[in-house]
DNA sequence: GTCTATACAGGGATAGAC
DNA sequence: GTCTATCCCTGTATAGAC
């Protein structure tokens, strides 16, 4: 390819932006968000040196002077993706308030909050982890691991403590870890959404989903023991 | 790409097969199953026609024989994928009993178990659409919006007759067919679940999520060696 | 329908001047 | 660091014999 044959459609228009403080300063910076861009469109298999130089506003054999192959402009933007996510929730798990429920609805706002600020980082990093050979790979897997694990071990503690009501608490932090994830796939200024609104609303979803004995009451909360409304 | 250069990653050993009596006869099924398989896991660009042809027992130039071009493979697979989902989701929701509630558990039942019946197909459908020209994406984006219609009406249906009680209803469908859509990433013959477990499980995260009132006693999935797994 | 052979554009990457 | 120029391979697709 060499230049786009149709206009965008895997996601809207969206900034095309890093997190705060990890852009590269000059023309490697400049290469970087050009892939962001890229990459999350086309695909890496769907953009060429000379479309990323293109856009880059660079010759085709300068990319060489910034990095030793168009695979490690991939590396580069997937070991990001994934490093924000996992700080997130690091961080989100520290400030939250004690107990399970916090906790897990803390995670799933980071997580969701994660991709709608950065939906084509997060896009590329998980639609275009693919492509990147296995020792590439293998730092962003680590930290999807431990990230994984972060959820789950929320969701195991809340079982034991009764808190929440999920018979495989493995496959409730699948189910929960999916809805946010996707969330990098439509999140944009053409929906009528804002992030935060989003991620309380994903937060509801998942302690209802884990059954969650106290899930605060938002507007989506019904009273526990209720009698069935009734019928249809 | 002329060989793969590393063991596949994006999809465990699952099987490479197409919902029944939709395979072509002869070679023009080699050619497709062997797409299915490799733009699952290199994805489209990172598919060569020598790969596929070679993949397919062929010569490069006998596919063309039988597809005009690799892009027309892709988007035959693209509107199996699509059709195959669309198909169940209307047999569930007609084959379903009457009520909101069982007609969503329904729904989201077919979507799981399409997506982890054929995990391959949907993974093309979903994660290589982008790579069709904008004509050729249109069926299939057609069908996706007539199927994201499907959970809409029933979510919308239920919440007018008190049956779930969500804000809003675009929302949780999203979130709910999220967590289906995503189940082609991970389901295989390397995890504990079945099918089925997941389906049912799912459902009822389905329920619980939209704040279903009357929640049925379903049975829910465990892993195998905990307590006995039921299975529907 | 399938092959051998080949056209030829585009791909990633390098050499070497400035 | 950036460019021009270029190497060489791989990519898609076609021609034409069988």
């Amino acid at each position: 390819m060499t230049t786009p044959r149709w206009e965008p459609r895997r996601l809207s228009a969206v900034a095309v932006e890093l997190p705060e403080g990890v852009t590269p300063p000059g023309t490697r910076g400049r290469i970087l968000l050009s892939a962001l861009r890229l990459f999350a469109e086309y695909g890496f298999h769907g953009t060429s040196i000379r479309d990323l130089a293109g856009a880059a506003g660079i010759n085709s054999a300068t990319l060489y002077a910034h990095y030793p192959a168009k695979e490690h402009v991939l590396a580069e933007l997937v070991l990001l993706g994934h490093t924000e996510l996992h700080r997130r929730l690091q961080q989100a798990l520290v400030e939250a308030p004690p107990g399970p429920a916090a906790q897990l609805a803390a995670l799933v706002r980071a997580q969701v909050a994660a991709h709608a600020d950065f939906p084509l980082l997060a896009l590329v990093a998980n639609a275009e982890l693919h492509a990147l050979s296995p020792e590439r790979a293998a730092p962003a897997l680590a930290l999807r691991e431990q990230s994984r694990e972060l959820g789950l071990r929320v969701l195991r503690l809340g079982v034991a403590q009764g808190v929440f009501h999920v018979a495989d608490p493995l496959l409730a932090a699948t189910a929960i870890g999916s809805m946010g994830m996707q969330v990098a796939h439509w999140f944009g200024p053409d929906q009528p959404y804002t992030r935060d609104q989003v991620a309380d609303t994903y937060a509801g979803y998942a302690l209802q989903l884990a059954g969650a004995a106290d899930v605060p009451a938002k507007k989506t909360a019904r009273a526990p023991g209720a009698t069935p409304a009734k019928k249809g």
